[in-house]
DNA sequence: GTTGCGATGATT
DNA sequence: ATCATCGCAACA
């Protein structure tokens, strides 16, 4: 028997299949899709079988076997093997890294060197420390991490070690599946109850009044509920009352949280009118896709949870996109409250070990709602009845590294396997879904008015430039600081935006406009007021701030632009007892701390929520009446063809966190620009009037959606040669695609440098091109020589978010 | 002869 | 990706 298997190496050499030989004692448990060792030249790693047959091109002396088994069942499903067989064609990426993508990280394989000393090693030649070295634990557990730290002396004293052969190498292939285990203890069925003192006996009857929760046996679990010392339970395991056992159990990410059973609510006729065919689809097993474009606040979610009853009572599953950040409890609570536990939730802010168990739970078919982020859409179902995404236009849902896979795309494709609906829900579609909507491609569902006839927040334009005229030089304007103002003395609450984190944007000598720029990227340093440096935000270099000019030696150096920082600063000073709680990377980065912080909002501990686009959606507190967007235009000139719709979509998000119950809400909107569409149209929630205008544009520009791009970017230490492959690569292109297809380039990324790599891009945009798949593969294989032997880097990207 | 290095080729 | 091998130069 011959398994055909796909090597956990992510190399164009390597991105193929390899035949193994089947031993005899794993033929009757081996299937396609199990993942098995396999020695692979002179080291063993980790592979996938795609299929087993009888026969082999291999010769018969190069043919070898396949080690040992992972899996005893194959982790994916058949259809989720089918599916990256279609992403690693879709995305230009390896088979192995579209296979892996789909599993949880704690699946992934990995690989170190484990170095120990050799039986017979002659020591003596080797000095004290190193000799110390290895005298601890097993050696050096990580050679190649180790090598890193170590001192040139020592890496070379080990290295001759090696040689000599005193010191052995042992490669460890580690899965990370990580069970969690407990110990817990269960009565004995024949126990001889004699001769127990009175704690011994509080323990066994609290432990016989246990119910069947394995988690409530957990020995650990026991002693803290009464309260007595281990060895009181090691007593009656000794006598034979007791029973211990190490059991696996599963991480519960929201333990201890309580989630109140919730009732669908009553829907109003817009959002029967969405569900009805939905519905009708969910039914009648139907691949169609839908787009739900509702406003703010019209009830979007209800929709969502309707549907997917329908779903649950035909015995099928269901998935639920979120975008990262809007993953709040507030999201999960409603979840959790409607469908009890039967959902599992999947996100960034769980660990690698939870994420397993919430994984496991919907491939062993405990649960059958998965609610989750992008890689969420790969969730292991077998019965789908609907795939959910739920603010449809967010950049989030493409993944920015390999494969770098669409969720949007990769559900749809899905939906037509399962033959089951897709519904893509914003109150700001993104044009390429709207687009397809209006052509009928997506079937367009509408709700224009909020639950509960909530009217629309007010939405004033504030002239930023009118402000700077009449003398105002600070960055509230005086209908901001009046608005914020009142807010206070009524006790309601105001969130501030503003989407720019650290201090200021870039500092700059006002006598030679010197700007302090990072040494290894082309971009400016932002000045961070918390540790009073200046920071690179692509790198994470970091430098004192100067206090004269390093080219004029001048003192006039300043701090220019905004950042939250400035923005919480300068908000204390008008208000100086004004209680704000500040939210961006800087303030979020510990686990829970997102949670924590919008809890303290919510609880009223602060007037002002200040932050970057993380407060922008599931918010939905009743007292924020003020929405205030302290620079509007910060997106809106950088140089990406969807900038306009970000900043749309960005203010529409956030001004939908106002008046969402019953106190009216008001925007204030700040800006340099007040004529600019994106932002007229803000005012008067009008997304149809939106997309005409940015249509418009895009047409002009050819831009998707009238074309799709694709973006081959080229990055090198040299910048003569990365300019000079990015050229042949383009050249490449325009001679072997057809006449109609554009191909621009090379010209410098946005970024022309990031950690000391030049950066150089070659676009492609088209409408019909049937050979482009195959000869962007064409193209990466004649570069093959020189991706091995230089720092060269050739990334390709269909459908990029940004021209980065 | 030994050591250190980069380029080259193969992995079933 | 990673490992082994080969060739070449520097060194003893």
């Amino acid at each position: 028997m011959i398994a055909r298997t796909i090597v956990d190496v992510p190399a164009s050499q390597t991105d193929r299949v390899f035949d193994y030989a089947v031993p005899e004692e794993f033929e009757h448990l081996i299937k396609p899709g199990i993942r098995v060792y396999v020695p692979f030249g002179p080291r063993k790693i980790q592979g996938f079988v795609l299929e087993l047959t009888d026969t082999t091109d291999v010769p018969a002396g190069k043919l070898r076997e396949i080690s040992r088994l992972v899996d005893l069942t194959p982790p994916l499903t058949n259809e989720l093997m089918m599916l990256a067989d279609w992403l690693k064609d879709q995305t230009l990426s390896y088979h192995i890294s579209a296979l892996q993508v789909m599993l949880p990280a704690a699946m992934r394989a990995s690989y170190r060197k484990n170095v120990v000393i050799a039986e017979g090693a002659e020591l003596a030649n080797y000095s004290e420390a190193i000799l110390r070295v290895f005298q601890q634990d097993d050696g050096i557990s990580d050679w190649d991490k180790w090598q890193q730290k170590a001192t040139k002396e020592e890496r070379k004293e080990v290295a001759a070690g090696l040689r000599r052969g005193d010191f052995l190498v042992i490669p460890v292939v580690k899965s990370n599946e990580t069970e969690k285990r407990q110990t817990a203890v269960y009565p004995s069925i024949n126990a001889k109850l004699e001769n127990l003192t009175a704690k011994q006996k509080l323990v066994l009857d609290y432990i016989h009044n246990l119910g069947d929760h394995p988690e409530d046996h957990a020995v650990a679990r026991i002693l803290e509920a009464t309260g007595v010392t281990r060895s009181i339970i090691d007593a009656l395991v000794k006598k034979g009352a007791l029973e211990k056992k190490t059991e696996v159990i599963q991480r519960d990410p929201y333990e201890g949280r309580e989630f109140h059973d919730q009732k669908p609510a009553a829907l109003m006729q817009e959002q029967t009118e969405a569900l009805q065919p939905v519905d009708e689809a969910v039914r009648s097993g139907r691949a169609e896709t839908f787009l739900l474009r509702g406003v703010t606040g019209s009830g979007k979610t209800e929709i969502y949870l309707q549907a997917i009853e329908s779903v649950l009572q035909k015995g099928e599953e269901a998935i639920v996109l979120v975008p990262e950040i809007s993953l709040t409890p507030q999201m999960v609570t409603r979840f959790k409250g409607r469908f009890g536990s039967r959902v599992a939730v999947l996100h960034s802010a769980l660990s690698k070990g939870e994420k397993y168990d919430e994984w496991q739970r919907i491939r062993n078919k405990e649960v059958d709602v998965a609610v989750g982020a992008r890689s969420a859409v790969f969730a292991p179902f077998e019965n789908l009845g609907i795939i959910i995404i739920d603010e449809e236009h967010e950049a989030s849902y493409k993944q920015e590294d390999a494969p770098r896979y669409h969720a949007r795309e990769v559900a749809i494709q899905r939906g037509k396997h399962y033959s089951c609906p897709v519904v893509l829900g914003s109150a700001t579609p993104s044009l390429e879904s709207f687009a397809r909507a209006k052509k009928g491609v997506y079937r367009l569902l509408t709700m224009e008015k909020r639950v509960n006839d909530v009217k629309m927040p007010d939405v004033s334009v504030i002239d930023m430039r009118e402000e700077l005229r009449s003398g105002n030089r600070s960055m509230f304007s005086e209908t901001m600081i009046a608005a914020i103002q009142t807010r206070i003395e009524k006790n309601e609450q105001a969130v501030l935006f503003l989407n720019r984190r650290g201090y200021s944007t870039f500092i700059m000598c006002r006598d030679c406009g010197y700007v302090a720029e990072c040494p290894h990227c082309d971009i400016s340093l932002t000045y961070h007021s918390s540790q009073r440096k200046l920071q690179c935000h692509y790198c994470g270099y970091s430098h004192t701030i100067p206090t004269l000019c390093p080219e004029c030696e001048s003192e006039s150096i300043r701090f220019f632009g905004t950042g939250t920082q400035k923005a919480e600063e300068a908000l204390r000073e008008v208000f100086p007892d004004i209680r704000v709680i500040r939210m961006d990377v800087d303030t979020t980065s510990r686990k829970g701390s997102h949670e924590k912080l919008l809890e303290a909002f919510g609880n009223k501990e602060a007037d002002v929520l200040l932050g970057t686009q993380m407060i922008a959606k599931g918010l939905d507190f009743p007292d924020i009446t003020l929405v205030g967007i302290l620079a509007a235009d910060s997106m809106l000139h950088l140089p990406d063809f969807r900038a306009s719709e970000r900043t749309f979509q960005l203010l529409t998000q956030v001004s939908g966190r106002a008046g969402r119950h019953k106190r009216p809400g008001e925007v204030l909107v700040q800006t340099y620009t007040p004529e600019h569409f994106s932002i007229q149209h803000v005012k008067e929630h009008d997304f149809l009037s939106f997309f005409d205008d940015e249509m418009r544009v895009r047409k002009a520009g050819g831009y998707p959606p009238y074309f799709f791009l694709t973006l081959v970017h080229v990055s090198a230490e040299d910048l003569e040669y990365t300019v000079q492959v990015t050229d042949r690569i383009a050249r490449f292109l325009r001679e072997h695609l057809s006449g109609q297809t554009l191909v621009y380039g090379p010209v410098a990324s946005q970024i022309p440098r990031i950690k000391d790599r030049y950066r150089y891009q070659c676009m492609i945009k088209y409408k019909v091109e049937p050979k482009l798949t195959e000869t962007l593969q064409t193209m990466m294989k004649t570069f093959e020589g020189e991706l091995n032997r230089s720092d060269l880097a050739i990334v390709i990207d269909t459908n990029p978010n940004m021209m980065l």
